[in-house]
DNA sequence: GGAATAGTGTCTCTGAGACATTATCTG
DNA sequence: CAGATAATGTCTCAGAGACACTATTCC
């Protein structure tokens, strides 16, 4: 019985929560997996890394308010200047409510995971002393405010699933890409080197993954390779596994 | 930012959510995929289908409250009995935070998804006028109340999906358990029929998946059914697919 | 031409699916 | 013994991985 008042309905008599969202902002820079993080200006935590965030609008009178979800969308497009139009991806992660997260008050977080292009160099915020894209490995050795580990450790995990059964890898790519550009997205998030002639196979052997523009990509060194832009489809069947990681 | 208040820390000026937990509580009964649902004794939605939950603890002074996992759990093992400690699982899905889809007040909930060994008839809990198992696909069909419809659509999802995947169907039976008991949960979930001996092959050849007791079951027609339990492992490598979903 | 990168051909091996056969239980 | 259910044997086919080879580009 989600939200029932037992009798008439009196918010002061429900236990009052503040909402965040925390965002993961995940990209591949130059081969590296790389994390948006900034640095806090204030305490608690003042000078520690942590992830982008903010409280999620709860509405007055006469206005609406927001989901976690237009939280994390104006977040997102504070911290990078995007706004998923042209490529990128949202999604919800999970939600941390453990009591005592927060040393000030009782503050539920809810965590999203954005796989982006590259947009640039990070502006700090407005509440944030610097920002800036941090290789995930390196991210994940410092020691982050509040629970930003934990979430970190979880959206990481959710990426490297995620390219395995779903075409997301090319929400870290700009279109039109090669298929070498889609092969590093997968060799950087996982840590691997792959196939290249196994992957291309794979790749345009799976319907609706990607599709030809017709047009090349030359200028560096080597036969010129072929251009593509993604071709709909979300789901990778069957799933590209990713090497050695269980063994 | 997760929670960074700019000056001074008063929560008075922290938006307030209320914050309850929903449950997807799932279970195959009879070869039938099921799901908990109670009856709604109070307005809103007097009278419809609703998933079970409740509010999370916020806690006061000298009391910590609680996280949304353990308001989860206590719901479960009021609704069911179940606490999780012989089989069953028990998962976050995700949070629904739009504004208005509680018509009284700005409520957060996170939603959960059990999966568990079928527990007998339910017990209407509380602040409900009824409570029983029923069919998912028939629940998916009632109106529920607030967006429970959009929920329990979600956690089928996810629940058809991590069988792919995970080892999670040994937790809708009771251990020991047969092959073709397992099997008929991945039928009755997945809504197919499976090849019988090709099923008991690819479960006994996936390590730590199921290990033999080294007892049977007899007592119905037919030879006597090797007993297995869980061994252990979380993911089924490579996943078992479903068939003919995507086509 | 030579180095570098892209792309193709093809072989092997594993595992899923289909189906036939054997084994063991109840009545 | 007949029927039912469990378990095994084996064939075929698709796809992943490995590797050799061809194609195209820049220098």
């Amino acid at each position: 019985m989600s939200a029932r008042a037992p009798e008439g309905y009196d918010p002061s008599k429900y236990p009052p929560f503040a909402l965040t969202a925390d965002l993961v902002i995940t990209t591949v820079i130059d081969g590296k997996f790389s994390v948006a993080l900034i640095r806090r200006g204030e305490d608690p935590y003042a000078g520690r890394w942590a992830l982008p965030g903010g409280f999620v609008g709860a509405g007055t009178e006469g206005s609406p308010g927001e989901s976690a979800e237009d939280a994390a969308l104006r977040e997102l497009s504070e911290e990078t200047g995007l706004d998923l139009v042209d490529g990128g991806h949202l999604e919800q992660l999970r939600t941390y409510s453990e009591p005592g997260r927060d040393p000030r008050m009782r503050v539920v977080s809810v965590a999203f995971v954005a796989f982006v292009p590259y947009p640039g160099p990070l502006r700090a915020g407005s509440d944030a002393c610097d920002a800036a894209w941090v290789d995930v490995d390196e991210a994940l050795g410092r020691r982050l405010a509040f629970d930003h580990n934990t979430i970190l450790r979880d959206a990481v995990e959710r990426v490297r699933s995620k390219l395995e059964y779903t075409t997301l890898a090319t929400a870290f790519v700009g279109e039109p890409f090669t298929l070498a550009e889609l092969r590093r997205v997968y060799e950087a998030v996982w840590g691997v080197e792959l196939h290249a002639a196994n992957f291309a196979r794979k790749v345009q052997s799976c319907e609706g993954f990607v599709e030809e523009t017709g047009e090349v990509r030359r200028g560096s060194a080597g036969r010129s390779a072929r251009l593509f832009r993604h071709a709909g489809a979300q789901l990778v069947l069957p799933p590209l596994m990713r090497p050695e990681v269980g063994t």
